[in-house]
Parts: structure tokens; sequence; C-alpha cells
RNA sequence: CCAGGGGGCCGGGCAGCCGCGCCCUUCGUCAGGCUCAGGAUGAGCGGGCGGAGGUCGAGGAAAGUCCGGGCUCCACGAAACAAGGGUGGCGGGUAACGCCCGCCGGGUGGAGGGCUUCGGCCGUCCGCUCAGGGAAAGUGCCACAGAGAGUAUACCGCCGAUGGCCCCUAAAAGGCACAGGCAUGGGUGAAAGGGUGCGGUAAGAGCGCACCGGGGCUGCGGCAACGCAGCUCGCACGGCAAACCCCACCCGGAGCAAGACCGAAUAGGGGUCUCGCGCCCAUUCUAGGGCAGGGGUGUUUCGCCCCGAGAGGCCCGGGUUGGUUGCUUGAGCCUUGCGGCAACGCAAGGCCUAGAUGAAUGGCUGCCCUUGCGGGGACGUGGUCUUCGGAUACCGCCCGCGAGACAGAACCCGGCUUACAGGCCCCCUGGCUCC
RNA sequence: GGGCGUAUAGCUCAGUGGUAGAGCACCGUGUUGACAUCGCGGGGGUCGCAAGUUCAAUCCUUGCUACGCCCA
């Protein structure tokens, strides 16, 4: 087996992936950024404003689970892999956005997907 | 059976595959930490990582953070007072409470009863409900309307007995509404200074009387709130304290991001040791000026810029990222018995039931349950219709699709409040049907 | 997780137990050849929502909702 796979948990890690790739999909932002050679990690977020406690600790579940099933395949190694929670990623097929998921680590793969965001002041 | 009200309980079930967290057991591996014994080492304990197996793993509100505590730190000699805040019938329960139980009193609904001048009044039972101390301690407010709004008042009105005037020979009777009397009626208002009735009177009025309401005193009952009875007072005392306030009682402040411990890299602080620190002016020291010296630029002189006193080792304390701890056995839960109207208490036996920290319960699927929609066929000791062959928009049955709420522990308890699909049980009231 | 605050016209804010206001904005109108300025007039409000106290609530009390701030 390769390295397990580690996950986020500072915020300093989340606000250096904010730097990275970022592609859309409707259930979800996918955040990839090159991490210098430590292996395949991820993280999961998501903001207040998408719902009470019960809909984000859900949400972030089935990011959780999408991820695991996705990244020892599809993930790019040493990279960190950042999945942000969108309206509508609690209702949503979760098949469906497994494909899509493949998709965008492809897009990704491929280093492509939207500049990253602009800090804001 | 239906409707309304009150109270209590549950809040999808079973299974499969893949996964997550704590703990336990075991195996492997990696540093090699601590203790003991001690000649190359041995024994015990402990740590990190990985594998396997096993137990357990969100709520009735985990929520809001509105009260009360435990616990921790800070402050403080004790207590009292003051300030500020809170609570507010009485008694009990409790660790405590603004919570709970019981009782009292008020309001309100229903049932049936008594009296009645038919307007109402009284007492009984059953519910629902109340932030329910004090308004004769004081201050303040009561807009608009209205004559008058808190030391009451007199607009319309009533009366005008008595006095006056008119009529009249005079008196009586009558008239006027001048003096004056009245607070019943109208009207205003949220509220008009006890209510109803009778008497009384010129008209009236607690002016007198009866009943009701109210104040005071006494007695009895009750732990008390309060109740009952008697006597007495014609009634003086409108409302607002979720206005200031008074009275009684309670409260030190902050909160697990409390607090404790460990502590990387980097920067900085203090101490100490070693080495080093050109000359002159000036000087307590520092800072400053000049010359010499070194480096850079430049072919060189000159010029310009920089350096020109610190460096290294060791120790100490503070401290950020981070980590460990606090962290789950507790006013705990279950059963039974006893005491109590109850809240609850006591005793015995049994049980251990989440401990995450970018935060553990998830993903996919099958069956069942509840329910909605659509369809099927005529399967049914079910209904309905029937020409007795059958038909069928109901119910059951089968199939398909969908839905199953509110919501996620974060130091821990006791309450309150708020959110919530659906279901179960008990009690009360009303209606219908049957015996 | 814990501790606090705010909500009134389209915007920024006053306000107090009885009738809700100011400035800017908007509309109309006058002045001007026209515009700006200026003058006059006008419209616009469940006072965040719901209960309660009171004769009467934007105000007092309680409970919700939304938004914002602080504690690493």
């Amino acid at each position: 087996m390769g390295d397990p796979i580690q996950v986020l948990r500072k915020r300093a890690d989340f606000l250096a992936a904010n730097r990275g790739l970022r592609n859309a999909r409707p259930g979800f932002v996918l955040l990839t950024n090159p991490n210098g050679g430590l292996g395949k990690r991820y993280g999961v977020t998501v903001t207040k404003k998408i719902g009470n406690a019960v809909v984000r600790n859900r949400m972030k579940r089935r990011f959780r689970e999408l991820l695991r099933d996705a990244l020892p395949e599809e993930g790019l190694p040493d990279h960190d892999h950042v999945l942000i929670g969108r309206e509508g990623g609690v209702e949503r097929d979760f098949a469906a956005m497994r494909a899509e998921l493949t998709a965008a680590l492809t897009r990704a793969r491929e280093n492509k997907g939207d500049p990253p965001r602009r800090r804001r002041k």
C-alpha cells in the first residue's frame, strides 16, 4: 500500500489550498494545490451559509466518502485536495457527484480550471 | 365512533457489503524512555506506527443561552450596611432555582340547585387560567372628549316645599322660574366617588330601612395564605407599582477559549564564562568629531559608499504555532418495596451507558412498517347494484412511483422556553349510535 | 463553545406610555431660453414578529426571528 492519505486540519493549510486550481461543479468546488512532497492530502469545508449543523455535517460526511473512493485511483500525487460545499450538495445524487468529482479531478490533472481567487482585503 | 381540552410516552424496525471514532485484547515493527537487579545483559512498565478481533457510539429537544447549581481561576480578614440586579399569595419538595407539587384568593366556562320585583342575586360541583406583596408611607401619571378626572362637578335637566313676583277684594288653588334647592335622569369617557329595591321628599340624596358589597374590632378554625361567625361604621378608601418607590427575601466576578502541564523553529529579554576591543579630542556612561585601518567601485592618485566592536559557549525566565490534561462515575440509570394527596424521599438489589476537537454515526442496497398519488384484474364467506349471468367508481389484495419530521453531544447536571411528520396510552367535556 | 449589542420612511438616524419625526432621496409646481441652485406643496410606515401589563404600547415585560461585534 502507498502512503496513507492525510487529512488537512490546520487553518493555514486551507488558506494555502485557496491559492490552487479551482474546479466548480453543481454540488461542490474542488481546489487542488501542490504541497511539495507531502503525499495526497484532502480537506473538506462547508460554510455556515449552506445550512444548520445537521446539513453541514452530513455534507462533509458525503464528501469524505467521495474522496475515500476517488483519491487512491484518481487523486493527484503530492497535492492537497479541498472540497468546498455548495448549495444542493446534500440533496444531489451520490453517483452523479462521484462522476462529477472524476471530471473535476481530470481537469485538474490537465492543469485546467479557474484561476485562483484573489484574496479579498 | 366523532369533535374539543388536559397529561404522559415513542419518535421508524431488521439485514448485507464498504467505511469512521474511543476503549480493550492480540500480533508485527520502530525509537530506544523509566524502574529494579546487575560483568557483554535480564526482568517489569510505558510510547509511536501498522494489521487482526471484540464491546460501545448523539437528542427529546443535543437548540435558544432565559434561570439555578457543581467544577476551575481571580478578588476578598469576618460580618453588616450601601450601590446595582433579581424574585414576589401561603405551605411543602429540592443541592438550588424565576422550577415542581398541594392549598388559598381572583378571573372565566359548563352542569345542575335555591331565591327573585324577571333586571338579576346567592351558594354547590367539575374544568381552564392568573408576573397574585404594598395604592390610608410618599411622589407622579390618567391624553382626547366632557360641566366635572381625584381637595369632585353642575352643561342639559328635576324641583321650586320656603321666600319673591303675577293672577285675585282676600284666601285657597293656579302660574312664573327670580332667590334658591338637588345629585336621581340624559350626555362625555377606559373610568363619574358603592349596587338593587322600598320608604321618604317640593325634588332628591345612605337621608332612613332590607339584602348584597366594603372598612374596623372581637372570637373561633387553620402551621399559614385565608375562611367562618358576631358586633360595629352609612361608606371615609377610583385605576396604574411589567411608573418612581416601600416592604420581605436572594445574589462577589468571570467562565472549560476556565484552569494546569510540556514546549519546536525564529526573533527578542536577563545572567554568567571565554576570546576580542588602534590613537587623539571630549566624556560619569552612552552618544559625537578627527586621524589611522579593512572592504567595495575605480588602471592609479583623488573622490564616493560601507565596516570600524563584538563573537562564541552555557544557564534562567516569559512566550506564539502546536501537543497533553481538565474529560466523563454522576445531586447517575433501572427494578422492587415502604412513607407521602402529590412534587418527592428512604431502603434493598442490579447496571456502567459517547468522549469527538476542520470535530467520530456515513455511502450503497434489500425486506418490512406508516402514509400519499397512479395503475391493475375481478382474486375476496367484505360492501353496493343486480335481469342472479354478472357489474363495480368503495374496502381489502397486487404492481409502480414518492414521502417519513424538528434536528447533531463539545466540561457536567436540574429546570424553563422554542421547533417538530407521524403514532400509542390515560383522564375530562360535548354530540351520535347500540346494549 | 462562551459573552454581548442592534432592528423606526428607499438610505442615515431622532424620538417618547396618548397625534411618529428630521436630513438626503422621490413626485408635482414656481423661478430660467434650458439645467443646477433656490422657493412652495405632496406622497411614502404592520415602528422586525408574536403574546402579555395598561383605558391606551414604537416605548414597559416576556418569547421568537434576522443582522452584527468580542473571546484563540
